[in-house]
DNA sequence: ATTCAGATAAACAGAG
DNA sequence: CCTCTGTTTATCTGAA
């Protein structure tokens, strides 16, 4: 059995870094992860009902009087044991059915995903021989002075690095010689009200007390089993402190894997002053919506560096994902041809590193002509005039606060160049405005590079959708909304569904715009309302997505342009 | 080897 | 005259 083992920071930076993450693999993490998160969640229920127990067993240790309470108590126990168990079989299928949907298959040799079970080897069979070995030994200890093994077991295999060894072995007989009484009367009428045919330890005939499973046929039976075999004496309470060492323990694994979560989250999640962080989420998207062979290794979407521009890879050392704010103000004609040709998700990929690209001097990895047509799309009226669009560039991208004079230039001849861009008089003078079936129009050739994939994201969503679906599945699972978390709460996560959709979306465009080729003489009429054909999908994701959340809490929705680099860096660039 | 798209440079024109 | 805006042409480059 295999028990996926949560990955640390490094490996999943290792991971990024050497861009081996196929699909499937990348799919693999994302389950991982929800698993964990389910995980937590049942672990955090839990959580409660042990502390409950834990302080009414020590008040039972101090005066164990009240019959009544003692009853509690031990339905409690039980209670709490059921549904520990219940908690790891459901943990137990999800994994399960994770495999049966392919999605855990890792490949085996690689080394970034190390799959050495959890030490702690918290599944139910190991859970069940531990309770086997507790119980056993417990009576050989009262014959034999084979008693040892039992709880040595217990703590090895449980609590590795357990704080209260001491006291898992010493309290049982400390409380237990003590004063704890055994037999409690009442305890039938009680749990017989109260779970009446839904006991938490019975079901399908057989008693479920952990390492137990007598066999008893009716309620009756089984409550009467219970009271005999499982009364609350000192077994049955060594056996609940082990049940909590497990569960400590558990929650400890929890605790550190959250925290590993987090940290990666965290760490994936865009930190401009972190080298490597920005680039990166976007490294994860692009090599899932391309569907580019991982072997392939390809920079993707990576900006490199101006003084770096060797295009044919620096591969894992320093290349592609690692953006270092150093070494970045070499400036001159380059004459690189970044382009969006990867055809990764222009908004998303803005959204993610905006931070990023703000600081770092480093070339967004898109044309001209994206990153004319975002600046338009993001205002709000979707129109932009020529500075307000040098505006966008040098307020979004360090890299535009220099040259001033040679991308403005770019800019001015992009908007011609191009039929894309439509230039509308205004009031005010001239704005520029997009139109999108031009655009689109010019981008299949880029995509086109890998034709198996137009055919795959083609037929039907051959590889898409799985994948959305699993995505969607295992958020679901972990009532993470999908088309919430964009704005909301996950933002690695939210980003990526967003990716993936605006990509599935860019791709159908691509494949399907050939049929409204030929577009009858554009008029500026017909841009200044942006053409929306078949662009529904894809518009509100672009325009409303991530982007327009990230941009509006930067400045003021209103016309009030920040010009902040307006007039430095064109003074300073006319070097 | 060819073609193509994009980047860069620059000439030029008109408006303000 | 200068700057800004916009158009156009030429050349170079990387990739298909």
């Amino acid at each position: 059995m295999m028990t996926p083992q949560v990955i640390t920071p490094q490996q999943m930076q290792q991971i990024l870094q050497q861009q081996v993450l196929s699909p499937q693999q990348l799919q693999v993490l994302l389950q991982q992860q929800q698993a964990l998160m389910l995980q937590q969640q049942l672990q955090e229920f839990y959580k409660k009902q042990q502390e409950q127990l834990q302080l009414q067993l020590l008040q039972q240790q101090h005066a164990g009087k009240q019959p009544k309470e003692q009853q509690q108590v031990a339905t409690q126990q039980l209670a709490f044991q059921q549904q520990l168990l219940q908690m790891q079989q459901l943990q137990q299928q999800h994994l399960l059915s994770l495999q049966r949907q392919g999605l855990l298959t890792i490949q085996p040799g690689q080394p970034a995903l190390p799959l050495q079970p959890l030490a702690q080897g918290m599944i139910p069979a190991e859970l069940q021989q531990l309770w086997k070995e507790v119980t056993s030994a417990h009576t050989a200890e009262e014959t034999t002075g084979n008693n040892h093994s039992s709880l040595d077991l217990t703590t090895t295999c449980v609590s590795s690095s357990a704080p209260s060894k001491t006291s898992l072995i010493m309290n049982p007989h400390a409380s237990t010689n003590g004063q704890l009484s055994v037999h409690t009367p009442k305890r039938e009428s009680l749990s017989h009200e109260e779970h009446s045919h839904s006991h938490p330890l019975y079901g399908h005939g057989v008693c479920k007390w952990p390492g137990c499973e007598a066999v008893c046929e009716d309620f009756q039976s089984f409550l009467k089993h219970l009271n005999s075999e499982h009364a609350l004496d000192d077994r049955s309470t060594a056996q609940c402190r082990v049940q909590m060492q497990v569960v400590q323990q558990l929650e400890l694994q929890l605790a550190k894997d959250k925290e590993r979560l987090q940290a990666m989250m965290t760490h994936l999640h865009v930190k401009s002053t972190e080298p490597k962080a920005a680039p990166q989420p976007l490294n994860l998207v692009s090599s899932v919506t391309l569907s580019k062979s991982a072997s392939e290794a390809s920079p993707q979407s990576l900006p490199h560096t101006p003084t770096t521009p060797t295009a044919p890879i620096t591969p894992v050392t320093q290349g592609p994902s690692v953006i270092t704010t150093t070494s970045m103000h070499t400036v001159g004609p380059i004459r690189r041809r970044y382009s969006d040709k990867y055809n990764v998700p222009i908004s998303s990929d803005i959204a993610q590193n905006q931070e990023f690209y703000k600081n770092a001097e480093v070339r967004p990895p898109f044309t001209y002509a994206s990153l004319i047509r975002q600046a338009i799309l993001e205002s709000p009226e979707k129109q932009l005039t020529l500075n307000e669009i040098y505006n966008w560039f040098t307020r979004m991208f360090a890299y535009f606060r220099r040259n001033a004079a040679t991308w403005k230039n770019a800019v001015r001849h992009n908007l011609s160049l191009h039929k894309c861009f439509v230039r509308v008089e205004n009031v005010k003078g001239a704005v520029w405005t997009v139109d999108e079936v031009e655009f689109q129009k010019r981008r299949p050739q880029k995509i086109s590079g890998n034709p198996s994939l137009i055919k795959n994201m083609q037929s039907s969503h051959a590889y898409c959708t799985p994948l959305n679906a699993a995505l969607q599945a295992s958020m679901a699972e972990n009532s993470i909304p999908l088309y919430t978390t964009a704005s909301m709460g996950n933002p690695t996560l939210g980003n990526l569904a967003s990716a993936i959709r605006e990509e599935l979306n860019g791709a159908m465009e691509h494949t399907n715009s050939n049929e409204s080729d030929s577009s009858p003489g554009r008029s500026p009429m017909q841009a200044v309302h942006p053409v929306h054909v078949k662009e529904e999908p894809l518009d509100p994701e672009e325009a409303e997505g991530p982007l327009s959340l990230v941009t509006t809490a930067n400045h003021s929705p209103d016309f009030d342009h920040d010009r902040d680099y307006e007039d430095e860096p064109v003074n300073e660039d006319m070097e």
